[in-house]
DNA sequence: CAGGCATAGAATAATATATTCCTAAATCAA
DNA sequence: TTGATTTAGGAATATATTATTCTATGCCTG
C-alpha cells in the first residue's frame, strides 16, 4: 500500500492539524516534494513542528523520510495510475484518464498474477509439462485464444500439443488422454461447463490436470492436480475480460519462458520456426 | 532515462572525486538515500561540498533534489527491473530476474504503444470503426489471435465483424468488401504476405484500411488509409512474439474501451452477452 | 473543579545543505 | 621552462532545514 493511500485511510482518525497536513499531501504530492517542512507548514497554515510530528506519527524518522516515501509512491503511480486509484472507467473519462486506467489495471493484473503463484507450484507445473508425452489445451471463449497462443508457443519448442477451439473436438481429444499426458485447462471463472467436463474426463483417464483459474474457489481447480492462479483487476475495466485474459497470458508467457530456459535446444527450435515462417513474408519490405 | 543510467553514462568523463561519488551512488542507491551529504562524503572519502557540487553538476538544485531523483529511479526499477536494464532473458537468470524482465518488457511495450499513437489518429480510427457497415479482421499467426480477440469484443457490442483464422477464407471475405466497409489488418512486421494481399484487395475494392503494425516502415502500412502503431520490446524477450502480441492487444483493448465510451447502449449489449454465456456455466460453483 | 492528557504552536537546538574561499595541481601560452 | 590561468576539490562558513523541547490551551474524567 502506498504512503498516499495509507494517509488517506488514516485521515479520519487524525487530529485536525494532522488531517490538514495529510490532506494537502494527498492533494498535492508533487508540490509537497518541493516544499520544506516549514514551507509546507505555511501552505497548510500549520506549524513546522506539526509537519515533522505528522511524519513521525506515520512511522518515519522525520520529514525527509516521508518525502522519500512520497516520491517513491509518486514514481510508482504511473504504474498504477494517478488520482482515482480505484475508479472504474466511467462514461465521462478523458482520453488520458482512460489510458491510465487501462494500462494501470493491465499492469496490476500482471503483477498480481506473478505474485499469487509461488515459485514452487510453477516449478512443479514446469516439470509436468516437460515430462508430458502429450499436452492438451482446454479453454472456451476468451480462454480459448490464450490456450491457442500457448499451444503455438509450445509447438515452436517441438512439444506435442493439441488444441481446437471447438469444445466438442476438445472433448473428443480428451478421451484419448492417458497417464503420461497432461491437460492444461484455462478458465477464469473456473466453472465453464465444457472445460470442467473435459478436465473431469481427463482426470478419470489418469492424465495430470493443470488448472489456471481465478483466485476464488471453483469446480475446475478442485478437479485439478496442479492449481495455478490468475488475478484480474475487474474493478476498473468492468464488463470485459481484458484483464483476465492478460493475466492468463502473463502466466502462460512465464511458463513458456521458463520452459525455454530449461531446454538447451529451445533457441534452435525457435530459430528454425522463424526461418520457416519468413518464407511467407513480402520480399521487398 | 533514469538518473542512475545518466550517472553511469557520464561516469567516464567525470573528475576523480565526482566519479567516486557517482560510482558509490550507482552501486548503493538504497544506502545513498539514507545518507546525508556529509555521511556520503565520509563513505566515499570525499568532502561534503564535493557531494553537493556533484549534485549540481548533474543539473539538480542540490543534494536533496538528487536524492529525490534517485528515489524515483529506484521506485521505477521494479517496473523496469533491477540492474541489467537492457539485458535479454539469459540462460542463467534466476526465477525472480526472469519475472522482472518479463513483466518489465510487457509493461514497456504497453506504455510505449499508447505513447506512439496520438489521440487524433485513434479518434479517426474510432470514427471509421463506428461508421463501418462491416468490419473485416485480417491477421495471420499470432496476429490472428489478436484479430479474433478484437472481433469477439466488437461482436459483443453488436457490430458486424468477420474473422477467420484461415487466410484463404480471409481473402475470399475481403473480395466482398465495399466502400462502406473497413479492413482492420494486424501484422507486427507489416510484411506478412497474406495480410498484405488482403489489404491490397480491400483497398482496390474501396474499403477503408486500418493497419496496425510495428514502427518501422513496411508494405502493409503503406497500403493503409489509417496507420496505427505497436511497440514491442523485442530486446529483452527475444525469440518470441510475446511483447508484439501484448502491444497489439493493448491497442485493440484501447479501441474497444473507447468504442464502449461512445456507444450509449454498449453496456446493455455486453450485459446481454454475459447473461447468454452464463447459461454455459456450472450450476454449483 | 482539579488533574491528567492530548493538541499544537513557539522557541530552540541540532543537523544538514549550500556557498565562499583558498590551495594545490594541472594545463596552457609564450 | 616559466609564469599565468584554469580547474579540482577540500576547509570553513553561512544559510536553511529539520527535530526536540517547552509551554499554553482546551478537553475530558473522576
Amino acid at each position: 500500500m502506498s504512503i498516499l493511500q495509507k494517509i488517506n485511510a488514516q485521515l479520519d482518525s487524525m487530529a485536525p492539524a494532522d488531517r490538514q497536513i495529510g490532506q494537502f499531501i494527498i492533494d498535492n504530492p508533487d508540490q509537497m516534494l518541493r516544499l520544506s517542512s516549514a514551507a509546507l507548514a505555511v501552505e497548510t497554515g500549520r506549524s513546522q513542528s506539526s509537519v515533522v510530528k505528522f511524519s513521525q506519527k506515520l512511522g518515519y524518522a522525520g520529514y525527509m523520510e516521508l518525502k522519500l516515501a512520497v516520491s517513491e509512491a509518486k514514481a510508482q503511480e504511473w504504474t498504477a495510475p494517478a488520482g482515482m486509484i480505484h475508479g472504474t472507467i466511467e462514461i465521462g473519462d478523458s482520453y488520458l484518464v482512460i489510458l491510465q486506467k487501462l494500462i494501470g489495471s493491465k499492469q496490476l493484473s500482471m503483477q498480481q498474477t506473478v505474485a499469487v503463484n509461488n515459485e514452487k507450484d510453477i516449478g512443479i507445473a514446469l516439470e509436468i509439462l516437460r515430462k508430458a508425452r502429450r499436452i492438451h489445451m482446454a479453454g472456451v471463449g476468451a480462454s480459448s485464444l490464450v490456450a491457442r497462443d500457448f499451444a503455438y508457443k509450445l509447438m515452436k519448442l517441438g512439444r506435442n500439443v493439441l488444441h481446437d477451439s471447438d469444445s466438442h473436438v476438445q472433448m473428443a481429444n480428451a478421451s484419448t488422454l492417458g497417464p503420461d499426458d497432461v491437460l492444461f485447462a484455462l478458465s477464469y471463472s473456473g466453472d465453464s461447463i465444457e472445460t470442467l467436463r473435459i478436465a473431469e474426463l481427463a482426470s478419470q483417464r489418469g492424465a495430470t490436470v493443470i488448472a489456471v483459474t481465478g483466485l476464488k474457489d471453483n469446480p475446475l481447480s478442485r478437479v485439478a492436480n496442479i492449481r495455478l492462479y490468475t488475478f484480474a483487476d475487474e474493478e476498473r475495466v468492468r464488463s470485459s475480460s481484458i484483464t483476465a485474459r492478460d493475466a492468463q497470458l502473463t502466466l502462460t508467457d512465464l511458463l513458456f519462458i521458463l520452459l525455454i530456459q530449461g531446454q538447451s535446444d529451445a533457441h534452435e527450435y525457435i530459430h528454425n520456426s522463424e526461418v520457416a515462417v519468413s518464407v511467407l513474408k513480402a520480399e521487398h519490405p
